[in-house]
DNA sequence: GTTTTATCGATAAATTGATACTGATATAAT
DNA sequence: ATTATATCAGTATCAATTTATCGATAAAAC
């Protein structure tokens, strides 16, 4: 049984707020206070003060303090936990255009427990390249490199048209997740976890608001 | 008056769906059907029907036919104006590590109605570089560079520690709104629009997930 | 021409997420 | 030691978003 004394079903909104709690957490870690309350991070953070003592309980084991709030250090290894940056992944991408390889060369993932340790490509010119010391592959040798290395999370950085024609080929290389960068809705059956990454979407909401001020 | 005969409060959520809906109907613009129903369009994209019609609904004047449903042309043209396709913002992006490599060259923006015009390193090793035909300045340069070339959208892909200083720049160059792929609130006068783009919370979810089927 | 039916648009219900409120409590001040 | 207070945790309220329901209507079938 998966049973943990902290609840399992946190919404996606928490989780999406998990991660600026931590980058602000980490700002104070070198200052000499070791507690903060969930005021002081709401008003931080621009958000409610329930909200955040919400966030921090559904995630955190530890117990606020009145008067004194959390203590910072173990909130931020609980974050860091939830999130799953102890964790290690091994990922591979599929698509070394401009946006793939700057995820190859991006070497944020690590600290949440991501490790892309190959990528793959249809296009012979970005065949045999080493991005950021990880060589891209032939799409066509994709199954057999799963084969021998297990892979956990399979990336989509290929045009739209192409997206799931990869899903498919990543699914049959067992992958267990997939993060998909192409604006499109893909098909998977049962138990593959999608998460789609939409950049449009954040250039869709500025363009409305620029609209909407003038 | 910024009066329109549509409903001028969309919430965020659709407007994330917008590019979907966009991605799918341009799929079938090749096919021989020239309408499509909501349903239909539901079912394809995992959504449900009544909130594709509400959608729908919201950002065309066009109304569907019983029976049939939308004209394909129509809804791809009333997405792609309300989009802001036609618009075209000029933006600047600061900070030409990997993250902000791939954005510079990723040549999928101007479909959204911004086109990138340089870039701003304060990095010496950057500073002069060409990417994707676009300069990399210094960032002392930044603004006289915006005094000469009016910039609507700053890019901010700094380290999380630097982009409060960037964004304050930005603001005093007078963009309109800040694009920020840094993990950290930033403070910002009225009238300035943030729109954070936070690539880890999505890898946040992903962990999440796998963690909770095994 | 009539009937059947898929889909629409509108309204209502339900769900979810955010915010406000209240009593309890540990810390700090007197 | 006692009092005052900031903050916590839990419950309740509110707002927004999603989903369900229902009558109306245009296209297709007969």
């Amino acid at each position: 049984m998966s049973d943990k004394n902290l609840p399992n079903q946190v919404s996606a909104n928490t989780l999406r707020r998990l991660p600026y709690y931590l980058s602000y957490l980490k700002t104070l870690k070198n200052t000499d206070v070791s507690y903060i309350s969930a005021p002081v991070i709401a008003s931080e953070l621009d958000l409610n003060e329930v909200q955040v003592r919400k966030d921090l309980a559904a995630i955190s084991s530890v117990a606020g303090k009145p008067k004194k709030g959390f203590e910072i250090d173990v909130l931020i290894n609980d974050i860091q936990a939830y999130i799953g940056c102890d964790v290690n992944n091994c990922g591979i991408l599929v698509g070394a255009g401009h946006l793939g390889r700057a995820l190859l060369a991006y070497s944020g993932f690590e600290a949440y427990g991501l490790n892309i340790i190959a990528a793959f490509d249809s296009n012979p010119a970005a065949v045999g390249k080493d991005i950021a010391g990880k060589s891209v592959y032939h799409t066509d040798a994709l199954l057999d490199f799963c084969k021998k290395t297990p892979v956990t999370i399979g990336i989509i950085t290929v045009p739209a048209e192409d997206a799931q024609e990869i899903c498919d080929l990543l699914i049959k290389a067992n992958v267990k997740a997939i993060w998909n960068f192409a604006p499109v809705k893909l098909c998977t059956p049962d138990g593959v976890i999608i998460q789609n990454e939409n950049i449009a979407a954040s250039l869709t909401i500025i363009n409305k608001k620029l609209a909407e001020q003038f």
